[in-house]
RNA sequence: GGCCACGUGGCGGAGUGGUUACGCAGCGGAUUGCAAAUCCGUGUACGGGGGUUCGAUUCCCUCCGUGGCCUCCA
């Protein structure tokens, strides 16, 4: 079966032929690590893990490559070292934020049942590989040096804009772009910039200074992917101008008219119907719904509908999301299989149509090792059924106190005294309790199990 | 202002030019002393208005609504 992906550039599905299949090559813009990652932030990691094991599936664990980078130079974090550590020397202060949202972000992925990708660059690390691209690209004529700034020269490049769909003289009507003296052109954007007193610097051949906005992801998928690769994919809020401005840096550095062969892009995520935004009051971070619900749900939750649709993260939805996993941990929790079912690969295979693999799922009760296996592949159905059921929040009701009533219960039934009985219910029922009777298969005894009511 | 998505039954959410995915809830039945759980069955929906077509939820136009990008942003 062949695996088709919506391809931003194309604007259509594409069957997807890697460059090379002995070495699938996939690259994700990841967090800046300035602050905890909030549950927008979750859809493209879970997207792209569900992608990243896919194409494991496909072309084999040790064939694919999955570069995620970490973002560690940048305004807001900077601004957040001065605030939160106003004793410290800069550097130490920028270390002590970022070290600590990296370790969050790391952990927050991991609970969300994501894979660790095969390379997870920080930008920091990659500011030699920055200054070599930027360099070439001023030998190429693509860029040019201005008071201590080096610019990208957009009209340089006749196809810019193309990921986007958007022409210059549109991008100009918006009129919004920073007007600078040092600019040749309103479009020009920065690949290197001279830095303030009390920013972060590194020396360069245009002086003491650090990267612009983009150049980081070029570089770091270059040194880890090489020149040209398979796939780029991010938020869709990063078509432009970010991935618009990689694309333009990478093709004019290297001369292939390629970065990436396929652009994906994930559609947003709204809260209760609304916006998330810190005004509102309704901003969540991963790490505040882990508190409450388990990552697996968040994360099955998030594959409900199509990646690249709007999804709206409600409690409601969360809530039924717990229940399906439940049934299937019922079923599936225990049975050993890694063999994902036909009917669930074929679904992924177009453009990662998750809902209508879940729709397979639901076809997969009676073959529970096909249902295990293919949960599995999804990222699903990862601890045993026991830890699963424990997650459930912890009992408040008196277990003794239930006990005793449920065996009166049972003696009342074996006398036939079903009024007792159901007194008996009614005062479980009070309590939060649901009784589930039946009869043991091997002796015929009556038996009672509980659960709390949920 | 410019550009771009989306609008499916009570809810969530796929998909398709013509045989009404799937899940949750609901309803009916089996089961049960009665329930719960489980199993079986059950739903003709595609924002409004035009157009193309033998036929449109699916294509085109338009209107309305929602959201996104154009500035850091998943």
């Amino acid at each position: 079966m062949t695996l088709r992906l919506f391809n931003t550039l194309t604007k259509a599905k594409d069957v997807f032929t890697p460059i090379d299949p002995a070495n699938v090559r996939m690259y994700v813009c990841g967090p800046t690590v300035y602050d905890f990652a909030h549950i927008g932030n979750a859809r493209p990691m879970i997207v792209f893990d569900v992608l990243f094991r896919l194409l494991r599936h496909r072309f084999g664990t040790a064939h694919v490559t999955y570069v995620r980078n970490i973002t560690d130079v940048d305004d807001k974090i900077n601004a957040r070292a001065a605030l939160e550590h106003p004793g410290l020397p800069l550097n130490e202060a920028i270390r002590a934020v970022t070290s600590l949202t990296e370790a969050q972000f790391r952990t927050d992925v991991a609970e969300l049942g994501c894979l660790e990708p095969t390379v997870q660059p920080r930008a920091t690390e990659h500011i030699a590989e920055m200054i070599a691209m930027i360099e070439r690209l001023v030998a190429a004529g693509h860029a040019y040096a201005a008071e201590g700034h080096v610019l990208f020269d957009v009209p340089s490049m006749p196809d810019y804009g193309k990921l986007a769909r958007r022409s210059l003289d549109d991008m100009l009507a918006g009129a919004r772009v920073d007007v600078a003296p040092y600019k040749q052109d309103a479009m020009d954007f920065v690949l290197w910039k001279p830095s303030k007193p009390g920013e972060p610097a590194w020396e360069s051949p245009w002086g003491p200074g650090r990267p612009g906005w983009h150049i980081e992801c070029s570089a770091m998928s270059w040194k880890h992917l090489g020149e040209t690769f398979d796939i780029h994919g991010g938020g869709i809020d990063l078509v432009f101008p970010h991935h618009e401005n990689e694309l333009a840096q990478s093709t004019c550095a290297f001369g292939h008219g390629v970065m990436a062969n396929v652009w994906m892009h994930n559609g947003f995520l709204q809260v209760e119907g609304e916006k998330m935004s810190k005004s509102l009051g309704n901003f969540l971070t991963i790490r505040q719904l882990l508190d409450d619900w388990p990552g697996e749900v968040l994360r099955f939750n998030m594959l409900r509908s199509l990646y690249r649709q709007p999804i709206d993260f409600t409690v409601k939805g969360l809530e039924e999301s717990w229940r399906v996993l439940d049934d299937w941990y019922g079923i599936a929790g225990d049975v050993a299989g890694d063999v994902p079912a036909t009917t669930v690969v074929e679904a992924l295979s177009d453009d990662l149509n998750t809902p209508k693999a879940i729709a397979e799922l639901h076809g997969l009760k009676s073959d529970p090792a096909g249902l295990a296996g293919s949960l599995r592949l999804l990222g699903l159905l990862a601890e045993p059924k026991a830890d699963w059921a424990a997650r459930r929040p912890a009992s408040t009701v008196d277990q003794d106190h239930v006990a005793a009533l449920v065996a009166e219960r049972i003696a009342a039934r074996k006398a036939k005294d079903f009024a007792a009985s159901d007194r008996l219910r009614d005062e479980l029922v009070a309590l939060g309790v649901v009784l589930m009777d039946g009869k043991d298969p091997a002796t015929g005894e009556l038996i009672t199990t509980w659960e709390l009511k949920r």
